[in-house]
DNA sequence: TATTGACTTGGAGTGCACTCCAAGCAAGCC
DNA sequence: GGCTTGCTTGGAGTGCACTCCAAGTCAATA
C-alpha cells in the first residue's frame, strides 16, 4: 500500500462481485493495488502486459511498474470483453489495433461488431437455457409440494 | 450410416447453429449418428460415458454403442447446461444424483436452482456488456460517417 | 547492519475439457 | 481371402488461460 492511503473500502456490484474503488485523484498505482481494484492477480497483470494485451505500463526508476488511470479504463473494457468469453487472442488483437492509431478504426468496429453479434446469441442460448430449467425445476418443485400436502 | 437410412439433412436452429433432425421411429443409433446429430465429437461421447456424465448406453452382442431416444434426450439437456457454462463435475453430480432415483429430487432441484441464478446473471452481465459494445461502436462508425463525408 | 516485504524476470506447472493415438475386433463387399 | 469401414479400449497429448516458482533487486524499518 505505497499510494492508496485510504482503507480498501468493498463495493458490492449490482451483479453481486466484490471489486475495490478506484482512488481519486491518483494516477500511479502499484501492481498489488491494481490487482485489488480489478480482482485480477497480479501474476495475470504481469502475463497480460507480456502477451501484449497491455499497452506497456509505466516503470519507476527501479523498473516497478506504476498503472494509469487509463490502463485501468482499458482493464475495465478487457474485464468486459473477457467476461463475454471473448478468447484472448482476439483481445490481443484488438490491443494491437489500439497500438497502430486511427487508420485502424474501421477494423475495430468490424471486431468489436463481430463480436456484438456473439454476444447477442449467447444471450439468445442462455435464455432458450433458462426456460428449460424453469421446466425442470418446476417438476421438482411440484413433486415436492404434492410429498408435503401427503 | 446403418441405421438413419434418409439423407442426413441439415436444420439451422434459431441460434444460427446447424444440426441433424432425429430420425423418428428409431431407438438405436451409432456413435457416430449421434455425433452428427449433437454436433460432439465420437469421442467426446466415449469420454461422457466414462466420466459418469451419460447413464450407461446400451450394447450390441460385439460390445458396439446404440444410443436411445432417452439418451439423446439425456445429451440435448447435457447440451444445453454445457452452453451455459456449468462445470463438468457439476454436471456428472446431477447424473449421480438422476441415477440414485426420487429421493433425490430435492437436491436436484437445489442444484438447478442455484445454477439458474447464475444464468440469469451471466445474462446481465451480458447485456451490460452489450452496452459498452454497442457505445464503443457508435464511436468508430462516427468517425467513419464523418470522414465519409469530407 | 540485518531483515522484511513488495516487487522484478523467464520459464515451468496446473486444471479443465476435450482430442487423439495405437492396437485390435467385427461386418460387408469384391 | 483380402480390403475397407466403423467401431472398441486405456492412456497419452493438446490448447487455453492462467498460476506458480526460484532467484534476484530495492526501499523501508528494527
Amino acid at each position: 500500500m505505497t499510494v492508496l492511503e485510504s482503507a480498501p473500502v468493498k463495493v458490492r456490484t449490482c451483479a453481486g462481485r466484490v471489486t475495490h474503488p478506484r482512488p481519486t485523484g491518483q494516477d500511479r498505482y502499484t501492481i498489488s493495488e491494481v490487482a485489488a481494484h480489478t480482482g485480477l492477480s497480479a501474476h495475470t497483470l504481469r502475463w497480460y502486459e507480456r502477451i501484449g494485451l497491455m499497452p506497456h505500463v509505466d516503470r519507476t526508476h527501479t523498473g516497478q511498474r506504476r498503472f494509469s488511470n487509463r490502463d485501468l479504463d482499458w482493464l475495465e473494457l478487457v474485464g468486459k470483453l473477457r467476461l463475454t468469453g471473448m478468447p484472448v487472442a482476439d483481445m490481443v488483437r484488438y490491443a494491437e489495433l489500439v497500438r497502430e492509431g486511427e487508420h485502424t478504426f474501421s477494423e475495430r468496429e468490424a471486431l468489436l461488431t463481430a463480436h456484438r453479434e456473439n454476444v447477442r446469441e449467447r444471450i439468445a442460448e442462455l435464455q432458450d437455457t433458462l426456460h428449460v430449467l424453469d421446466f425442470k425445476i418446476e417438476i421438482y418443485a411440484g413433486a415436492r409440494r404434492s410429498a408435503e400436502r401427503a
